[in-house]
DNA sequence: GCATGGCCTTGACCAAAGTCAAAACACCAT
DNA sequence: ATGGTGTTTTGACTTTGGTCAAGGCCATGC
């Protein structure tokens, strides 16, 4: 019996599907790795070594300048599928924000498998169009809008994707959340300053728009104003 | 005999590598047309019916606020495919740049094709994963360069993406390239404003970094100076 | 309880880029 | 050549968000 039998990713992630004879093999090549929070699993511009599906915690994908000025360019959560397959190098870090459970293989095993298994290869380009489309909404965010459209956005965004994905048919988005960002982190998903950042959140905290009842808890008081305030 | 037989971006497209049988039927489901410089090919938020490769020209793919601000958010060129397979909607409008040749096919036509073409996918989806990192990489440039780095990195950029692809062993960068945009669309492209976009040229090309013989044309003259200002 | 260190918030000031308006330029058709 | 149109450039001014610096808050360890 393999780990992947009882894994909570198992209906969800691009493993989602595939025969137990192919789980199998698959789980045969993959092992588990916890990874703590703020501990790198992939490197910029490292060879591409490794690919991964998220099981459990939430990471972040980072580019960088020389200079030190960084830039979120994605999250992953669990069953979303991490790495660069296909490519001789990765073109972003790999971060853990809080503690992580992951699904590893080597990149070369994991290209040599999904070459021989088209249903893998069709899940992940259908993931890949997805990630890409969201990607482009992010670019009109970054390149378009305004500090306050931005957090408001930034909220909105998070509490649709940080409702638990159980079994359970979908609920709404969540009206209250905890961050899996520090202020800082806020800042570089959204191209802006901590300053920045801080100072949208009191406003709209005053405003009576959000409740902010520890620096990472944030409860949606006002969906509406918060929908309209992004543009 | 199929109009593929003389087409020219047959190696390069994702069609490359399909045998004779496939690209009968392949062609026998597509159709060629034209897109007048400025005529839109696919609308943002629209039921997704198409897909194509380009054969020739530029187009530009965009996104769009209510209150009419523009993102550019991809620019697809001679052998690039473009709209959005396995998905309901295309969340990007595709508008031409230039005068342009592509081949379309009916998105659902399409989808069942490419599942029965592991090739195919394949070939998709490296171009997906590519076209996800140029994205990711464009996002760091939104979120965190200032405009002169902008300007830079865009003409750079232009520099590597213009030179004609034809099967000649890969020339280096070019020297001196027709920009497939207006100041307002470089601005588009960039997350500035038209004035922005023209000071910053004109600052470019007074400090002897570029020269600018007419509106459309550039050419660069300190390529190192350009390099080291992109940051 | 109190000191320590890491975040976060706030305030005063500044600079980069946006806005508005006018002039210059290029391109086109006549 | 000439006039008309739309694009680009330039200038003056404003605004947004960044920078710098100080202070507050909270968890942790002694």
């Amino acid at each position: 019996m393999s780990s992947c039998d009882t894994c909570v990713v198992r209906n969800r992630a691009i493993c989602a599907g595939l025969e137990d004879r192919e789980i199998a093999t698959l789980s045969a090549m993959g092992r588990r790795r916890t990874v703590a929070a703020g501990e790198p699993l992939i490197w910029e511009d490292d060879d591409s070594l490794l690919v991964a599906n998220v099981i459990d915690g939430v990471l972040k994908l980072t580019t960088s300048t020389e200079d030190g000025r960084e830039q979120i360019v994605g999250v992953a959560y669990p069953s979303d599928f991490i790495g660069r397959p296909f490519g001789q190098t990765s073109k972003a870090s790999v971060v853990a924000l809080t503690d992580a459970k992951v699904c590893v293989f080597s990149r070369s095993d994991f290209d040599r498998y999904a070459r021989e298994h088209p249903e893998l290869e069709h899940k992940l380009l259908e993931r890949t169009l997805a990630e890409l489309d969201r990607t482009r909404s992010w670019m009109m965010l970054l390149g378009r809008k305004t500090a306050p459209e931005k957090i408001a956005s930034f909220l909105i965004e998070m509490s649709e994707r940080l409702t638990e994905t159980g079994c359970a048919p979908t609920l709404g988005p969540a009206r209250r959340f905890s961050l899996p960002f520090s202020r800082q982190q806020v800042a570089d998903v959204l191209g802006l300053t901590i300053e920045t950042v801080s100072r949208q959140f009191t406003k709209l905290k005053n405003d009576g728009i959000v409740e902010l009842p520890s620096r990472r808890e944030v409860e949606i008081i006002n969906r509406g104003a918060l929908v309209s305030l992004a543009g």
